[in-house]
DNA sequence: GTTGCCTTTTAACCAATTTTAACCGAGAAT
DNA sequence: ATTCTCGGTTAAAATTGGTTAAAAGGCAAC
């Protein structure tokens, strides 16, 4: 699955660059800006799943560049830095939409798992009710909503973690889906038994397949799976 | 719109009760436990849309409390109430699924400005839509008020669970309905006996449902039941 | 109160789904 | 080539859900 990108606006150099390092190491995709000059100008030419702002920086304060991304988007979470903990500070960040506010110093971990605390709330969540609920390809027409996968005038009832495995799979179609990341997405925990588990039902997935010898799910060795057209 | 319902599990009787008065005043229903225990068993037989837990009680810590918590319902909020701020809770809590951790003392502004941006982007906030009580799908005319069921011009007459039951079916459909929420909402207590009685109702509703083969309940196992059409 | 009817719970049995285990084979590393 | 890890398949065990029927409970008419 693709990794969550984060933008992250900070204007002590050296804190930003642990910040991303940190990040990074942890999986997510960073973009880092030096002032809130920059971080507007990022935030409107890319895709971002949060935001990271430090609320004291020159040119443009974090404040400001909060009001400025919620014109354009009024769901994106954002977490503030702040030096002290300075009550108006806090409020006035929670009334922008802040979704937390971590005051300086803190610890990477700390702001690890409060990164994934609010992740696991939004996107994640979202791209279920997004529509992408229905798939296409070869003879197959699969709908994840109602756990049927449709082969010509056949009718395949799917189980719940064939569908969500099937799901997954038709979200990343033509691309690899990584082993650990769909355990953690349906199986809540990347252990040695939910792997031999998920292995058995990409076997069951691969049965339902053969229908259409044209769809094929490939493994990447050491990585994951692949659902692909052979065409 | 209905109040959100929070729990509030803290020793400290004191404590507890400025929580209580404060976030009642600020529009929310509470129910306030003194320990562990109490909390589980409220936790158990009622529902809640946030958990507010102490981690240092007698009886049943915070945290053993929240694993409880977790084993039936693995989505609703938990933010947690410390004495200091010690790392390896902390890390302990957010594994738990933790939402927030507040390390007293902490202003009740900012619990509550923290409980706002958490609620927020809860899902499945049927609260909004709650005063619902007609409803029509496929063939069917449900009337919850009256307890009938009309398909064509056919009407069946509904017992009270069965139309608790399907009344909750209806308001999430296309979503699923947790078997623990459905537990509490209609039997008031998740218990095993109660759970083998709603697998009961459910195939007396699919009976019913019948008539009209586009409209289905289908089986998230482990997790629960989903109204869908099925088109 | 007793009777009869209707609703709900309990129980027993059966069916489906998911996990665990065992065994085998393919690929990578040495 | 040999060893080791990782993945594939199959079957069994464990868990969870589905159906049916009988028992228990509740309520109104008599």
């Amino acid at each position: 699955m693709e990794k969550y990108k984060l933008l992250i606006v900070e204007d002590d150099a050296n804190l930003g660059q642990v910040l991303r390092e940190y990040l990074e190491l942890k999986g997510y995709e960073t973009v880092l800006c030096a002032d809130g000059d920059i971080g507007s100008k990022t935030f409107h030419s890319d895709v971002f799943d949060l935001c990271i702002l430090d609320i004291m920086m020159p040119k443009k304060d974090g404040f400001t560049l909060a009001r400025e991304i919620r014109v354009s988007d009024k769901q994106i979470p954002i977490v503030f830095l702040t030096a002290k903990s300075m009550k108006e500070d806090t409020i006035e960040g929670f009334r922008l939409g802040a979704d937390d506010f971590l005051t300086k110093p803190f610890s990477m971990e700390e702001l690890l798992l409060r990164l994934k605390a609010i992740l696991r709330r939004t996107v994640g969540n979202e791209k279920i009710k997004s529509g992408e609920t229905e798939f296409q390809f070869g003879n197959f027409h699969f709908e994840s909503t109602k756990q049927i996968l449709r082969c010509g005038g056949e009718e395949i009832k799917l189980t719940t973690k064939e569908n969500e495995l099937l799901r997954l799979l038709s979200l990343n179609m033509g691309q690899m889906l990584d082993r650990s990341t769909a355990l953690k997405k349906i199986w809540h925990d990347d252990s040695y038994f939910n792997a031999r588990s998920m292995d058995v039902y990409i076997t069951k997935l691969r049965k339902h397949l053969k229908r259409d010898k044209n769809i094929q799910i490939l493994t990447v060795h050491g990585h994951g799976f692949k659902l692909v057209k052979m065409d």
